[in-house]
RNA sequence: GGUCCCGUAGCCAAGUGGCUAAGGCAGCGGACUGCAACUCCGCCAUCGUCGGUUCGAAUCCGAUCGGGACCUCCA
């Protein structure tokens, strides 16, 4: 396994810390609002990451949080008039239904901020105790002149940003760059600590909460492109601090979403929200995995149209050599080994080792659908249709891609063969009848 | 001002120094078929522009044009 490492800027080959055990944490949601489609994208693409790992024997510990508590949030309430609880209660469970749409599992360990509070406010308290924060008034900053390496996972040089460029400058910090690990807070939901009532700073969230729940450093940290920087810096800058390492060994980051249609884009206000496609998710789930994840990635109608069709292709392939496998009740037996499926398998596993190059691996699982379907053409090819069958099933559980057949019922294999008996007697009404049916039970398609 | 991406056929998209530039969609031409759908076979690009390095570049360097991201809480 290779993959990109934004922090040393060159793909490396993996090591995990722990043989057999990858330890991973993605950036989840602020929880105040349903996610688009942006979002959507380290969604798929983080655990198409985890389940390549676990085809590959490893187990993998996948932590993703949520941002509960925000200045967003108390905003998003007000306007709302409804606590900040019932609000971020809704958008977690919407949050979870729309990740099951997308494909993705939501078995994984999602700690909320608000019930991180004693780990975080102990996090920020070491920081302050070892001299890299400071407390002014009821809030706490961290002091980036103190980090040596700050700047290291984005290149910069804090002197030369353009500071204030997007917010004002708080004359608080002894630094601009210094950013926020307590912050005083007047309304909404507050917590005590021994800087007074306030709120966690996200930077620290997140460090806090993977310094407590892996207790070391851990091997992959994932997100957005746009949280490199500030976000990822600053993690790396609380965990270089009080242990001296960069809090993952390796960082990755998503490339963003393009809509290149102007009455979608951001600037208009409109947001494509995921309960709101009206296609099919696993065909949107295609769209995003047919592009290197690091590179941005187009959508619009005509993009969204293509990999859906793509997608009705490849379901209807999978779905007729399950049928045609089952009337033979072949589905259970053990299949033979063919080398020109090999070949499919291993260059598939080779593209999604190489950086999880997942526009690469669909080629060939392309190419196992075409040689399905030329299977299928043929008379008598069976055994080597269950063993593309069975390739397939493979490569749809690596990629996330769901899809759910029933096995055939005695009524459905008579209706079958009825079917059969009816076009052979040339009788084209009663086919047709038939044909009609068993494409209604998704038999034929 | 700083950091960093990208520009490959009508569309999407691999490839990042070397056989005739993957794959998909659309298009065109065939085959199969009771009809239709599905499916199969075949055809379809010299890589934004200019210059340089090299035996050899889409791949490296420079310039230029065009698009985009980030620079305090946005995936």
């Amino acid at each position: 396994m290779r993959i990109f490492n934004t922090l040393t800027h060159s793909v490396e080959p993996f090591k995990p810390i722990h043989p057999g055990t990858v330890n991973m944490y993605v950036c989840g949601p602020t929880v105040y609002n349903f996610i688009h489609i942006g979002n959507a994208r380290p969604v798929i693409f983080f655990d198409v990451v985890r389940r390549t790992f676990e085809y590959l024997g490893y187990t993998v510990n996948f932590v993703s949080n949520f941002t509960d508590v925000d200045d967003k949030i108390i905003t998003r309430a007000k306007e709302l008039e409804i606590d900040e609880i019932a609000l971020t209660q809704t958008f977690i469970k919407a949050f979870l239904d729309d990740v099951e749409r997308l494909g993705s599992t939501t078995k994984y360990l999602a700690p909320k901020a608000t019930e991180y509070m004693q780990p975080i406010t102990n996090y920020i308290a070491q920081l302050i105790d070892q001299g890299f924060a400071y407390e002014v008034d009821g809030d706490v900053y961290f002091d980036v002149k103190k980090s040596p390496e700050y700047g290291i996972l984005s290149n910069r040089q804090i002197d030369e940003q353009e500071l204030g460029s997007r917010i004002a400058v708080n004359d608080k910090k002894r630094h601009p760059l210094d950013f926020t690990l307590w912050k005083k807070t007047t309304e909404g939901v507050k917590f005590s600590s021994p800087w007074g009532e306030g709120r966690p700073g996200w930077h620290t969230e997140c460090a806090a909460m993977i310094d407590d729940i892996f207790g070391e450093k851990i091997d992959i940290h994932g997100g957005g492109a746009d949280l490199v920087f500030p976000h990822h810096e600053n993690e790396i800058a609380q965990a270089n601090a009080l242990h001296h390492h960069h809090l993952a060994n390796i960082w990755m980051h998503n490339g963003h979403l393009q809509i290149d249609d102007s009455k979608m884009s951001k600037s208009e206000g409109t947001v494509i929200y995921v309960k709101d496609l009206t296609v099919d998710p696993m065909g949107f789930r295609l769209l995003t995995l047919g592009t290197y994840y690091r590179a941005p990635l187009m959508f619009n109608d005509e993009t969204l149209n293509t990999y859906t069709n793509e997608w009705e292709r490849i379901k209807r392939t999978y779905s007729q050599a399950f049928y045609a496998l089952d009337l033979i009740e072949m589905l259970d037996s053990e299949a033979k080994n063919y080398p020109d499926i090999e070949i499919l398998h291993d260059r598939f596993i080779d593209a999604m080792t190489d950086d999880f190059n997942t526009a690469n691996a669909l080629t060939h699982l392309y190419a196992l659908v075409k040689l399905l379907n030329q299977k299928m053409r043929e008379e008598d090819a069976f055994d080597i249709m269950l063993a593309a069958f069975n390739n397939l099933k493979i490569m749809f559980n690596i990629l996330g891609l769901r899809i759910s057949l029933k096995r055939l019922s005695k009524a459905d294999r008579h209706m079958y063969h009825a079917w059969k008996d009816a076009r052979k007697n040339r009788d084209f009404d009663r086919a047709d009848q038939l044909r009609e049916k068993l494409s209604e039970r998704g038999i034929l398609s």
